[in-house]
DNA sequence: TACACTAGAGAACGATGGTTCTCAGCGCAA
DNA sequence: TTGCGCTGAGAACCATCGTTCTCTAGTGTA
């Protein structure tokens, strides 16, 4: 028998598998509790609705995105070199097997509109990279608009690349930013 | 009564606003027919299947957005122009009431998974934009990679809007853009 | 008037979903 | 051993959905 903690980690891995691969609507609970070996029972009086669970996926995704930028930043010796590490960690993405773009965002745009709470989680995750973006934007000494532009270029990459299969998208999109970070250090090249 | 054609753009229509509000699986059929005023019969026999019916929306929207870049376009003299009117009429339907963000990215999200025609109208308006982009920027005589580039603030500006409600972010895409479009015209400042 | 045909309203159907309930089995305290 | 409480498996429940069917009313024609 699982620890509740056990059990809310199966659950959630089991769900953010299913979820990310076929979206939410299509996947029953009955498919959580057989992916995750855990009976539905178990799951309801862990998430009191699917709803609670796709929040608490979310969130899970928020970590996992949030460590894997760490990761990437962490190799890089300069505020530059961190921003335009988030385009290496997107490239390496892309190229997994199953990638389907961003969690989050097909998640707002499939429940966006009729289920607040995941609305609000997808907001927060996208400030929250924003948030990361300006302040690194802010150690390079660049004015704040540098960090949502760039923060755009890495949005549009993960769509771009879940819809059209194109491998070549990260790298484009990092060339992008180098020239947006380029043309907006004050003229001293 | 209706003729076929008036039935068929009546369906179309009141699916598009329907579905672009709350999602596709949130909206049954029947919500579609009270929005029409068409009978879920006539519906059916212009429609196979609401799978069909949500690839004719999509087609349909593909139309507008095609007539809106190119009524932003009309307004610019020249190629760079042409390509930063896009984000001009961005920064317009952005600011509409209800906007939510692109429907084929949303209808990707949602239904790429498990509707091939539907994942095939998406991948196929993205693709015919990127089209778009690359002949401007071969007018403007710059290298094909700035298409792609221009097209992921593009896309990044139309989910970041939709999630933030930023009303800034069409203009900081196109100064992203510009920067882009500077940086690759050879050097003769 | 009688008839054939059509279209719309909405009931019906079969499937599926989220959520709850039942029940049989197990561990454990006394 | 007896009985209590908890668990998992899955049936049950109720709503909803996509799709089809029925029935009624109206139209045009002879």
């Amino acid at each position: 028998m699982l620890d509740d903690v056990s059990a809310r980690t199966a659950v959630v891995a089991a769900a953010d598998r299913l979820f990310y691969a076929r979206g939410v609507q299509s996947v029953g609970m009955d498919a959580v509790r057989a992916e995750a070996g855990v009976s539905l029972k178990r799951i309801y009086s862990l998430f009191p609705s699917k709803d609670d669970l796709v929040v608490a996926v979310l969130r899970h995704r928020t970590e996992q995105w949030d460590a894997g930028i760490a990761r990437a930043a962490a190799g890089a010796a300069t505020p530059r070199g961190r921003l335009l590490a988030v385009f290496d960690f997107l490239d390496a993405w892309f190229r997994e097997d199953g990638f389907r773009g961003c969690a989050f965002i097909n998640s707002f745009g499939e429940l966006g509109a009729t289920s607040p709470a995941v609305a609000a989680a997808v907001r927060e995750h996208k400030e929250s990279f924003q948030r990361y973006a300006r302040g690194v934007v802010r150690e390079a000494g660049l004015p704040d608009d540098v960090a949502l532009q760039v923060v755009l270029l890495a949005e549009g990459a993960q769509t771009t690349a879940a819809i059209t299969q194109d491998v070549d998208v990260a790298r484009q999109a990092r060339r992008a930013a180098e020239a947006i970070l380029d043309a907006a250090v004050p003229a001293t090249a």
